[in-house]
RNA sequence: GGGGCCGUGGUCGAGCAUGGUCUAAGAUGCCUGGCUCGGGCCCAGGAGGACGUGGGUUCAAAUCCCACCGGCCCCA
């Protein structure tokens, strides 16, 4: 790929034309605002705070996501299920650390009380935050000996968060889409082993969507309310700000205690459960999707989620119309028995603004036919990731679009974990960490262990303590960045959503 | 939790300081017709606005004041 600079303006040279890459880098919000207007994702002016309309293209891609996360997870033996929306206060504020956790921000329903009417006797319910006290009662009921166990189930759902701060759309939203899972198991052995399964599933997602993420294990002090520790998915965002895509959670016996599930052994007397509870968030990935892969003109989406996975534009020149139409009709119907195919034959607009407009929605690939193509019966194919241009036979071209694809998927999995190794860097000290996370770095530091060393990063290098890395083994080989002691292992800090 | 900024056709945005000239500029997008068509072409015509919502000040409010709603930014 061509770079070069215009006023200082990183650009790609794409065929014949420049697409800036810069913008998102550089004023995201705006950029990222833009692009889910645009490109039809999601409308954010519905009148009530941290509440969107998903539009068509963004609904498309979650579906998609969805439909590959419930296959993996069921294949993993979770069972789907659906839970209440509501809880009562009651249920809710049974675990201590949970309830302290997620008080804050729970919206409470009730019937609407009419004008002259009394005030309702009975307390309000809550919108689930999450559903561990909705489905935890549940599975006291259900689980009484060890073959009932391991109990695994998921559900795609929304969950309700009241933010009082700046909402933001999928990053921050009042209405989260998310799947969640939560298993029960006979001992902390079999949980663990979950733990490795769950973080696998997620893994195995994101990396079919080119996402670059990191996988933490959160401090003790930032684990979820009432988890024994919890997994993180990071992923990086080109404002600095890393984006919390999933995280797995090992409960431990804390709910089993507190919502009685306890079974009969195998070998004789009661236990209670291990749990884990893990959630995946939709629009949080799809921001990922979207901020990772796109560029200056909108988002690029991997073949396998876009909404419009081909689009072809014909070149009706004057006195040829009839021979490139009926053309494109052919190559249309060469492939739209295998592909989400769109042929753009609007009399109205010129072959460059049909480019823009599907660039603009993030079709990874374009097939145009001019006089030229109809002549050879060749196409030529456009690369939405590169702006690469080529022509090829339209003999074979079904598969051809299969390789493209391929390729596609691979490079904006290769750029993004490239953008990723470049926005992590290695700090000896706490005013080059400052200094770092203000140039919109995750900084990677050298700690002791202690949670007073992590807790004070906050406030000395102004940014979150993300954790240290899950299933890679840092030795720490350098002095605790805050006290000096030998470093243990190392901390990931960052701006964080 | 504290502080600041902002809200004008679908989108962006001028106007607001110093109230009247606003029957609200312009761009873009949208619709019609024509001309084009290998990267946003051009020409002509057209539709589209409770100036965020409610209240107040005033002879007169997009403009001044208050509250609310929504958005953005900074600090904790």
């Amino acid at each position: 790929m061509v770079y070069f600079y215009i006023m200082g303006l990183r650009c790609i040279l794409e065929g014949g034309f420049i697409a800036r890459e810069s913008e998102k880098f550089e004023q995201f919000s705006e950029w990222f605002d833009r692009v889910l207007f645009t490109a039809r994702i999601a409308d954010n002016r519905y009148p009530v705070k941290g509440f969107i309309v998903y539009l068509e293209n963004g609904w498309f891609v979650i579906e998609r996501v969805r439909r590959r996360l419930e296959e993996l997870l069921e294949e993993d033996g979770h069972f789907p299920m659906y839970f209440p929306i509501v809880a009562t206060v009651e249920n809710f504020s049974r675990e201590a650390e949970h309830i302290k956790g997620f008080m804050g921000e729970v919206f409470a329903v009730g019937k609407l009380r009419l004008e002259g009417e009394e005030a309702p006797q009975e307390a309000p319910l809550i919108l689930r935050p999450t559903s561990e006290t909705i489905m935890y009662p549940m599975f006291a009921l259900w689980i009484s000996n060890h073959s009932d166990l391991p109990l695994k189930t998921h559900q795609s759902c929304a969950v309700y968060r009241y933010e009082t701060k700046a909402t933001r759309a999928l990053y921050r939203v009042r209405e989260i889409p998310w799947n969640e899972a939560h298993t029960a198991h006979a001992s902390m052995e079999e949980a663990e082993e979950q733990v490795r399964k769950a973080v696998e599933i997620y893994s195995k997602v994101l990396d079919e969507l080119g996402i670059a993420y990191l996988i933490l294990r959160r401090p003790d002090f930032d684990k979820f309310a009432g988890a024994d520790y919890s997994i993180a998915f990071d992923a990086w965002n080109p404002d600095g700000k890393v984006n919390q895509v999933a995280t797995v959670h090992n409960l431990g016996t804390n709910f089993s205690r507190v919502f009685g599930i306890e079974f009969e052994r195998r070998e004789g007397g009661k236990a209670y459960v291990w749990q884990l509870c893990y959630g995946f968030g939709y629009s949080r990935v799809l921001a990922a999707v979207i901020a990772q892969h796109g560029d200056d003109l909108g988002p690029i989406f991997p073949p396998w989620v876009a909404p419009i996975q081909v689009v072809i534009v014909p070149i009706p020149y004057k006195g040829r119309e009839v021979e490139v139409h009926r053309y494109a009709g052919e190559v249309y119907s060469l492939l739209k028995g295998r592909y989400r195919a769109r042929l753009d034959d609007r009399p109205d607009a010129t072959p460059g603004e049909k480019y823009y407009f599907w660039e603009r929605r993030g079709v990874p690939l374009r097939v145009e036919v001019g006089p030229r193509e109809v002549e050879k019966r060749t196409v030529v194919l456009a690369r939405r990731d590169t702006g690469e241009k080529f022509t090829v036979p339209l003999e074979g071209l079904e598969g051809e679009v299969n390789r493209v694809f391929g390729e596609i998927t691979r490079t904006l999995a290769e750029r993004s974990k490239n953008r990723l190794s470049e926005q992590l860097v290695d700090v000896g000290s706490l005013e080059e960490g400052a200094r770092s996370v203000e140039l919109g770095k995750i900084c990677r530091v050298s700690w002791c262990g202690s949670d007073e060393c992590a807790l004070s990063l906050k406030g000395s290098m102004g940014a979150e303590v993300r954790g240290y890395r899950y299933g890679v083994e840092e030795r720490g080989e350098r002095p605790c960045i805050v006290c000096g002691r030998p470093g243990k292992t190392y901390l990931y800090v960052s701006r964080a959503y």
